[in-house]
DNA sequence: TGGTTTCATGGAAACGCTTCCAAAGCAACT
DNA sequence: AGTTGCTTTGGAAGCGTTTCCATGAAACCA
């Protein structure tokens, strides 16, 4: 019921083979201008679609794409739906289809399924650290693989991700800017490269100062805005003049408990986050972040993975840039020039 | 690369030919049992897995599933993401495979990818009052399609819905039931079904303790939070002890007003939500709402679509309940029993 | 036991496309 | 005009399934 015009009626309506209509619509060498433009027409005039399927079976791609994702962090983590948004944008703007693997019950079978059925050309996965038996198998069966955020032992892949050291440091040194001297922080799940990085970042910020680090203000979290708002009081009677937190989630915690113990924000404890999925437009202080480029993320990654796909160029790594963003979560810089302090 | 393995294999190895072996595995009728039984051992011995591009072109079903919603949605609506997942999770569970069909830049194009490239078998369409050219032309299509949330103007459509009304009058009887007296409501955008349904339900409730409306009172919203953020005020100045918000979108948005013009919720003003979004943990209050029973919904909209594919039933309509969760939002009942009032 | 029905099976076509390979067309040489 | 070599074209062979149809075997009935 699909697809009634087949390339037979496109071959016919303009006086060539299926061979040469073929070679015409995609494109190959060895057709001549004046025909390939005709047979152009005529398929759009009557509406030609090629069938997926068949173009499959004959050997050709699915043009699918899967993006693999936790179920949880689906809904949870904001910064999930931002991606799952642009790599839905950036698959589609490269015409391809973009099949939701949400990780569920058995991975192994889901890879199987991947695998055998061949759905999907390749794959995008994100950084949150799956079983690493879905990112083993996937990979020892040669489905072309990207990362989003890198994979703790995996460092061969192809990669996207973003430098979280610097920017992470950045935060902090924007927090010594306006006159914060201790920090804590509460940092993500430390299986995770990311949330290494970033607290290394809050380690490179100290020693970038020669400031000392107090390891009694690190505190490990989730990324969760629960583990925020509990890790909160504890690094509040600490003493601490801000905290960096490890994403905008808990940074939200942390200000709900500010709030609710009459903490303010930036007044007493400075706060910043990353990610940058807070919304600025509600009531609360927007967060100072790091806000990720998602759509070059998306795009890059979708990029990346035809490539794979296709073979071609070497599997690359690729780093961007987040771009910081000054909320009302932290106090602003002084007047001074920076460069001079 | 995929599947090396082929029906060809498994019926030479068990002797039958590709004919029988199909029919074996497929359940078909006419084969002897006893070679039914070989060839599926057979199968599962050298690991067989049918080849799907293959199989759809040769006349089966693709067994993917299209989900079509809003691309802004995605991001901006909480209901929108738990959908999503749990979209996923249902299909999953029904092995099928989940395409996600965020209708960017040209729908029209976007409907003809998915009907000619015979890409997906159905698709579930979100409630988001998208283009009506979009429904328009996939019905027209003979796409199998299954509405989750109902149509404004396209009443013949299988379709899973929640009860919008009755859920908004209880959610309003509670507030009276709490004392208030003067309640307004934000309502969602009035081209959407949902959004009119829960108007009316805010009206019943009116209606069912002889109060009449203050239509005044009544401010059309679109489901975000900012509307509610802006509308949060005029109400406030116009007295009103309790609003009725489309969504709990809407609610935060008014919530966050309320902290910043020091109006105390529930103690000055009650507020009530939909959707059961909102996660009780973080220090906000808990915002009383109604929640969307989206494991169900997403479930029997599969299960529906799914029946509309292989033609079994009549296109049906299914109506859920959403279930009401009494949150910080609102003040606690009187001891008194309610059936007294 | 011969004839008829039923059941299980295999052969082969079809699904719509890509691509290998050979043939044909053409131009520019000698 | 005859070669040579390149470009353009069509024929046909798959790709892995499903399914129609015909065949042969077994079972039934009289």
């Amino acid at each position: 019921m699909a697809a009634e015009v087949t390339l037979d009626d496109v071959a016919r309506k303009s006086g060539v083979s299926r061979a040469t209509a073929s070679r015409a619509l995609n494109g190959r060498s060895g057709v001549k201008p004046d025909v390939r433009e005709r047979v152009r027409l005529v398929a759009k005039a009557i509406g030609y679609r090629p069938n997926r399927a068949a173009k499959n079976l004959a050997g050709g791609r699915t043009s699918v794409i899967g993006l693999v994702i936790g179920h949880e962090e689906l809904v949870a983590d904001p910064y999930a739906m931002h991606l799952v948004q642009e790599v839905a944008r950036a698959a589609d703007a490269n015409d391809e289809g973009l099949m939701l693997l949400a990780d569920s019950k058995a991975p192994n079978e889901a890879v199987q399924n991947l695998l055998a059925d061949g759905l999907v050309d390749g794959v995008i996965i994100t950084a949150v650290a799956v079983g690493e038996r879905w990112v083993e198998e996937l990979i020892d069966a040669t489905m072309p693989t990207v990362l989003v955020g890198a994979h703790p032992r995996r460092s061969d892949l192809p990669l996207i991700d973003v430098e979280n050291r610097r920017s992470t440091a950045d935060l902090v040194q924007h927090l010594f800017d306006t006159g914060c001297r201790r920090v804590g922080t509460i940092t993500g799940p430390l299986d995770r490269v990311d949330a290494v990085r970033r607290l290394e970042g809050y380690r490179l910020a100290h020693e970038e100062r020669s400031i000392p680090v107090d390891e009694s203000l690190i505190v490990e979290g989730d990324f969760s805005r629960q583990v925020g708002h509990q890790a909160a009081e504890p690094l509040f009677d600490a003493g601490v003049d801000a905290i960096c937190c490890a994403n905008d989630e808990t940074a939200l915690g942390v200000l709900y408990r500010a709030n609710e113990l009459g903490v303010d924000v930036p007044g007493q404890v400075s706060l910043t986050g990353f990610d940058g999925t807070t919304t600025p437009t509600v009531g609360t202080p927007s967060i100072t972040s790091a806000r990720q480029p998602f759509a070059e993320l998306a795009e890059r990654a979708v990029l990346l993975l035809i490539d794979r796909i296709e073979g071609v160029g070497e599997p690359r790594e690729e780093l961007l840039t987040p771009t910081l963003i000054y909320g009302d979560s932290t106090r602003p810089p002084p007047e001074s020039d920076p460069e001079t302090g």
